[in-house]
Formats: structure tokens, C-alpha cells, sequence
DNA sequence: TGACAGGGGGTGT
DNA sequence: ACACCCCCTGTC
């Protein structure tokens, strides 16, 4: 593409985990973001605040990176917050995994998988977008937003829209990109945003029930999304958010079945503890790759 | 190869 | 409990 930037040379990402392919696709595109898209033969690009950058893994599973030369010092200083922010070994260590062999069982499965720390905003938006929809659907809702709506990063690479800038779009226009009957709240979200200025940035640094709180007055947000915004988009480790995908889990693998979404949400905490969102981030990579394996088995017999 | 039904990581009433 | 939307996937 004539508009494609000059990218610096790979350099490896210091200080990151060795990772599998399967942990690394988990990581960047297993639910948490939805701007990750395999560019070549393993080599992912991904988007995030105003970052574009590509990432790779080689065959002893070190990451290498590499960004549009005009941005690469600034990817640079923002990468390793993005993928590796989290003291991870410590929150793992805090998990009960000595006495839960079903969750020893996940950590064994995907090792160096962690939480990302996305920008809040666009981790709302995103998650706005996310009611019965798959990854697949998701990202493409995302994509158009940002395609249409969002200012030139670099090249033809584009940011998402803020929340200033959705405020200003009609509901159709919203509606155009996929979203059916999301368009509606994230339109109601945004005209609520722009009427409250400074509310979102207050929201990202509260204590996290209160945060959670303030989210679920949002129109399209519920705890579930509440949940998945303050995991992936604050920081917020002790946040479960509580799907269909975790609600099956637990009863097949804790035997809650019959349970409602509030007490598995009750459970995850009281059982995991404070980061809890981190084992749920085990559970459903791990239940995700079951359920994958179940299906190819049907699939050839 | 193209059409068609079924279902989808939730929220609001 | 059901509507809200409509794209994706699997299947014929």
C-alpha cells in the first residue's frame, strides 16, 4: 500500500514471558481487545489509544515487536504497560491453584497469559459492542468505527472514535457500522458522556465496586460488560465478569449447575480472591480450547 | 456454489 | 421470559 508507513527492524520485547502461539493468540485475541488482526503468517497487528504497532513470536516464543518509524520511541515506552503491566507472577501466586486442580490445570495450559491494560474508553466502547456477539463480529464492528469515524493515526492506520467524537454521530451512521441495536446505547452513552465531562476519567480511578457502579448507570451496561471494562480497561484484577461461557464453566467444572449469574459472580470472587479476574481469564481460555477440541472430534466422527 | 436456518461472551422491560 | 438487531457459521 502506497500509504503504508516505513516499520522499524524487529527487536525483541525485553523483559516478557516465553510464550506459546496458542497463549499469544489468547492474549491479544481471545476477548479481551478487539484490534488485533494476523498480518502475515504469525505476525499480529494491533491498535490501541493512539500505539500501532506489529508483534511476533519466534520459534523459542520470545515476542518481537516493531512500529511506523515516526512512532516507534513512543510504542516503545507504551508496549510493555499495554501487554505487561500487571505483576502477574504475584497474582497468580495469590490464586488458591494449591488447593483448585481444575485451575492449576488452566494456568498449566496457557503459561505467561495475562491481563492487558487498555485505554478505559476504548475498552467501554468495545465492550458496548460485545451483547451476543462473537470475537469475529466484534472486531468487525470495531473495525468500521475506527475506519470511519476515527482520526488518521498514521498511514492508514486509524484510532477508535473518543467518546467526544461518537457524541457527535448520528445513531444511524452508528447503525451503518454493524451495531444494531448497540447503536442506541453507545449513542446514549456518548450524549451522557459529553453531559458529564471528566466523569469517565473519575469512573477509571475509583475503588472498584464503586467504579462498577457508576458504569452499570450507563445505558447498554450491565455487570457483565461493568465487569469486563474495570478488568481489561482499569486495572481492576478482582473484577469476574460472569458470562455464558464462565456460567457453563463453573458448573461443569465446580459443579454449580442451576446457579444464577450473581452467585457464580459471588463464588468467583469469594474463591478466588482479590484477582479474580485473572483466573477467569484462565477458565475461559481454558474452557474456550475444550470446547474447540470437542468440536473437531464431533467434526471427524 | 449458493441459499437458509439457527444461534450468538447481554441488557432492559 | 422475551425483545432487541443482524452477521457468522454450519449444513444442505
Amino acid at each position: 500500500m502506497s500509504s503504508d508507513p516505513c516499520w522499524s527492524d524487529w527487536r525483541p520485547l525485553l523483559g516478557a514471558p516465553l510464550l506459546t502461539q496458542g497463549t499469544f493468540a489468547e492474549l491479544i485475541d481471545g476477548g479481551q481487545s478487539f484490534r488485533w488482526q494476523q498480518d502475515t503468517a504469525g505476525s499480529w497487528l494491533g491498535i490501541w489509544g493512539d500505539c500501532v504497532v506489529r508483534l511476533k513470536l519466534d520459534s523459542a516464543g520470545n515476542l518481537h515487536w516493531s512500529a511506523p518509524a515516526p512512532i516507534t520511541s513512543h510504542v516503545d515506552g507504551m508496549l510493555p504497560a499495554y501487554l505487561f503491566g500487571h505483576d502477574t507472577r504475584t497474582a497468580i501466586d495469590s490464586l488458591p491453584w494449591r488447593s483448585d486442580t481444575h485451575l492449576a490445570r488452566c494456568l498449566a495450559a496457557f503459561p505467561g497469559l495475562t491481563i492487558l491494560r487498555q485505554p478505559f474508553g476504548e475498552t467501554l466502547l468495545g465492550f458496548l459492542c460485545s451483547a451476543t456477539k462473537q470475537i469475529v463480529q466484534i472486531k468487525q464492528m470495531v473495525s468500521l468505527l475506527a475506519e470511519r469515524h476515527g482520526a488518521t493515526l498514521i498511514g492508514a492506520y486509524r484510532r477508535l472514535p473518543t467518546w467526544g467524537e461518537l457524541a457527535l454521530i448520528p445513531e444511524a451512521e452508528l447503525r451503518a457500522c454493524l451495531l444494531g441495536f448497540r447503536a442506541r446505547y453507545i449513542h446514549q452513552t456518548a450524549l451522557f458522556l459529553a453531559a458529564h465531562p471528566g466523569w469517565l476519567e473519575e469512573t477509571e480511578h475509583l475503588p472498584y465496586l464503586e467504579a462498577k457502579a457508576r458504569l452499570c448507570e450507563l445505558p447498554g451496561v450491565g455487570e457483565k460488560v461493568a465487569d469486563c471494562v474495570l478488568l481489561f480497561g482499569a486495572g481492576k484484577l478482582e473484577a469476574f465478569p460472569v458470562d455464558t461461557w464462565i456460567i457453563k464453566a463453573m458448573a461443569r467444572r465446580y459443579r454449580l449447575d442451576g446457579w444464577t449469574p450473581a452467585q457464580v459472580s459471588h463464588f468467583g470472587r469469594t474463591h478466588f480472591g482479590a484477582h479474580a479476574g485473572l483466573a477467569q481469564q484462565y477458565l475461559f481460555a481454558y474452557e474456550r480450547a475444550a470446547a474447540q477440541r470437542e468440536r473437531s472430534i464431533n467434526s471427524t466422527s
